[in-house]
DNA sequence: TGTACATCAGTGAACGCGCGTTCACTGATGTAC
DNA sequence: TGTACATCAGTGAACGCGCGTTCACTGATGTAC
């Protein structure tokens, strides 16, 4: 079948709000190359000069580029960010979601803290690899429309926690439940941060420590006492 | 192979220290009045526009000054940022310690649930009356200059849940505790910060939830089951 | 009490810089025939 | 197979803007006598 060649770009339209997705996709080889380069190099700058000082154009300079070439595929500096935030997310949740299959239902306190703890040294091993990783962690909470991604990203993976806890616990309130795994997903997550923030703290302490609060929370809703202490 | 300019070194930008601290302390009648307009006006702003467009000049404008009147008593907007926090942090830790001196010792789940859960509720509502409440929560994150702050406010708090939590469990590891205190900390303050950006989650829901959550991991210190499951 | 004067507070106008963005262009790539 | 040519990819140079910052200055305030 032939592919109908694609029609002429229309001209931009003035828009009020600047979009954050991606303009162009790249169509050929040397296009990706330089694609993949320019959110490698926005990485590495973000370790070097935070979020704040960077610019495309500091982005254009360090990747041996001009303006309009990075212009091209995005639009501005939020629109590399979303697009790391993104990937740095994806490969997160899907570290998250290996482990998920493996489980059927909640376990024990032990058992449950075990696995949190397995999961979550993953989760920072990768977002330690992760160029500028505590960087784009940090700029997922703190600009509005990242915060979008980070959002999605979180709520799938409390969906499925959600959803192996209703097996578990069939006579826990739903919506507490729902919350609840939010919650505990949100808690999982604010130790990497902390690690990445604070490298002065044992890790290893804090993602112990963690994890056995997040299974003591999600093994509760199978405990009558809740229901006395919520009252 | 592809043509590429030649990466430059980055440019030695020898940004010379720029302390975040207030420069001249206001001493009439009439500075402080500035001074404390210049503040209130900034959370309003950052309430309008976030932090990424608020500026001096900008911050100048709306209060009806030109740029070294503000640059008198502020060296940039960090500085701006760094007052606000400072001050948001003074207030909740103010509520938190009022409190904290009506305990002794740590109580069972039900009460430890029931203290967080007053504890939360007020610190939530002092955020929201705080102009830019949010926004100043978020750059106490975002920006390194600033975690110092919200870093020691936290360890402040930390450090009387721990010296309170000390007392009912002698046995538990101290370091463990320590850890533990500062956790139970930042996932209370993390509830806040969640409610803050996220209003379309049930505040009530979270508020006790996380208050729960909280309560059982600082009583599990003195549980036989914590080392079984960090084992 | 009034007033002279030192100090504090804020103005007006300008600066250099780096930002995002655009235009007209050249060069590279892939593919239809 | 080679090649013509449409399309994709990136260049070079410039723009207007708002940023932080500074200078020399005027006006306001408080106080010593």
């Amino acid at each position: 079948m032939l592919k109908k060649r694609a029609a002429k770009a229309l001209p931009a339209r003035k828009k009020k709000h600047v979009a954050l997705n991606t303009k162009v996709q790249p169509r050929q080889r040397r296009a990706q190359a330089t694609y993949d380069m320019i959110l490698e190099v926005t990485g590495n700058l973000l370790e070097e000069v935070g979020v704040e000082r960077l610019s495309t154009n500091l982005v254009c300079e360090r990747a041996g580029l001009t303006p309009p070439a990075l212009y091209r595929y995005f639009p501005n500096k939020y629109a590399l960010l979303k697009e790391l935030g993104a990937k740095l997310m994806k490969i997160q949740d899907d570290a998250v979601f290996a482990h998920q299959k493996t489980m059927d239902g909640v376990g024990d306190v032990a058992e449950e803290t075990a696995r949190n703890y397995r999961i979550l040294k993953e989760v920072n091993a990768i977002t330690r690899a992760f160029p500028g990783g505590g960087w784009v962690m940090r700029a997922l909470r703190a600009v509005p429309t990242l915060s979008e991604v980070r959002i999605a990203s979180r709520e799938d993976v409390a969906d499925r926690v959600y959803k192996r806890a209703r097996k578990t616990f069939p006579k826990a309130d739903r919506k507490d439940l729902r919350i609840g795994a939010t919650l505990m997903v949100e808690v999982m997550y604010t130790a990497t941060e902390l690690i990445m923030d604070q490298p002065e703290m044992d890790a290893d302490r804090v993602t112990a420590e963690i994890s056995h609060m997040a299974a003591r929370y999600l093994t509760s809703f199978g405990d009558g006492e809740r229901k006395k202490s919520l009252a």
